[in-house]
DNA sequence: CGCTATACAGCACGATCGTGCTGTTTAGGG
DNA sequence: CCCTAAACAGCACGATCGTGCTGTATAGCG
């Protein structure tokens, strides 16, 4: 076919992606096939394969419109929120309605693309570790200032915090895609708050 | 070949399986090929193929054995301990051990299982889902005989309880697999070690 | 010492994988 | 209005997948 627009070939390689990231939720990374997506898209194996170099391309443009699609689920409306506690209680609530309600059929794709690829090499595995390196570093800047505030006691380590949040909903996010029970994002939410519960008696004010 | 003993047909089988399982940790259930796994173990695909009916019934067979070598590293050792908070926080310190210095190569076998099938469907899915399943009874039943017994505090949900340490495990498990720090070890021990902190006052004594 | 059942190798089958090459079609610049 | 360049279909390639069938060698029973 014809030459077309650069907006036309953006907004094509976008639902491309989109239906990438689809698939590859429900049967990995590395199911995400060439011939299945390009069938599930309505074209030929080669037209699909030519808007990508290869298939590692397409496994790390699917990850990164993951990545952003989870950004503008879970951090982008928090960071209304002023920075500390209350954002983080925000991401908090928005994670857990991100893992109730993925916008991909096979949940969390952060999730299953870092348990998929943790134990092999190559750019897909340091691209996962990357993201979720980082998005652990916001999670850990948003409680060091948290506790700077006095909204969380003095001693605790923003690290830690930032860990156990990553935990509580990765193992959430496991637990309600096995059960599909709606009291997994109960217990989640519970467990959350109760990690960023304030001090007893407030330090500063 | 010959026609051997039951119990030379056993360990050969385990032999098997064992390597199944190893493989499997890392490339994942589905990437558990009959070549690859033929290969590695110095024989011919339909040799190994002729061990089980199906690819099925070999994932099948790697699931049950990797069930067993959990419940041996984690539950059985911990089992000696009294009923209730003291037996938990065995299975606690035993589980973070597991994740930290796993029997497979890649990582909890059952963690890994989930995610992958937990959007599909097949005998797999229901194996790996009953699995997890009665794990979270026990769990669930080891935090209900610590809050009769006045070891957790008696608003104490049980069910939350096990969600919660089985939250934090998968979640360590995770960040453990893709970074290798062991900080993320202590994270995991110190956060479950605060869900199981005894009551302030103690009620019954 | 034969006989038989079994564990395995070897091979072939169709399907699907990722990736090239070769046309063909057509939108957009000159 | 051409003409170039891009997007794609069609096809083929070797590799690998799971699964059968066939032949063969041998351990253990009678």
């Amino acid at each position: 076919m014809p030459r077309r627009s650069a907006a036309q070939v953006d907004t094509d390689r976008a639902l491309t992606l989109r239906a990438a990231v689809d698939l590859a939720s429900v049967v990995g990374l590395e199911g995400l096939t060439i011939g299945r997506l390009a069938e599930q898209l309505g074209m030929s194996k080669s037209g699909l394969a030519g808007r990508f170099d290869s298939k590692e391309q397409l496994q790390l443009a699917a990850l990164d419109l993951a990545v952003d699609m989870f950004r503008a689920a879970v951090y982008e409306p928090a960071a209304v929120e002023p920075a500390g506690r209350a954002r983080l209680l925000a991401i908090c609530d928005r994670w857990i309605d991100y893992v109730g309600e993925p916008a991909f059929p096979g949940g969390c794709f952060l999730t299953t693309a870092s348990v998929e690829f943790d134990a092999r090499r190559g750019a897909v595995h340091d691209a996962v570790k990357l993201a979720l390196s980082r998005w652990l570093r916001v999670l850990e800047a948003e409680a060091a200032t948290a506790v700077a505030a006095g909204e969380l006691p003095s001693d605790t380590d923003p690290a830690e915090v930032a860990f156990v949040l990553n935990a509580l909903a990765v193992g959430t996010n496991c637990d309600y895609q096995l059960h599909h029970k709606a009291r997994a994002l109960d217990h989640g939410r519970r467990a959350m708050a109760a990690v960023l519960r304030q001090p007893a008696t407030s330090i500063r004010g």
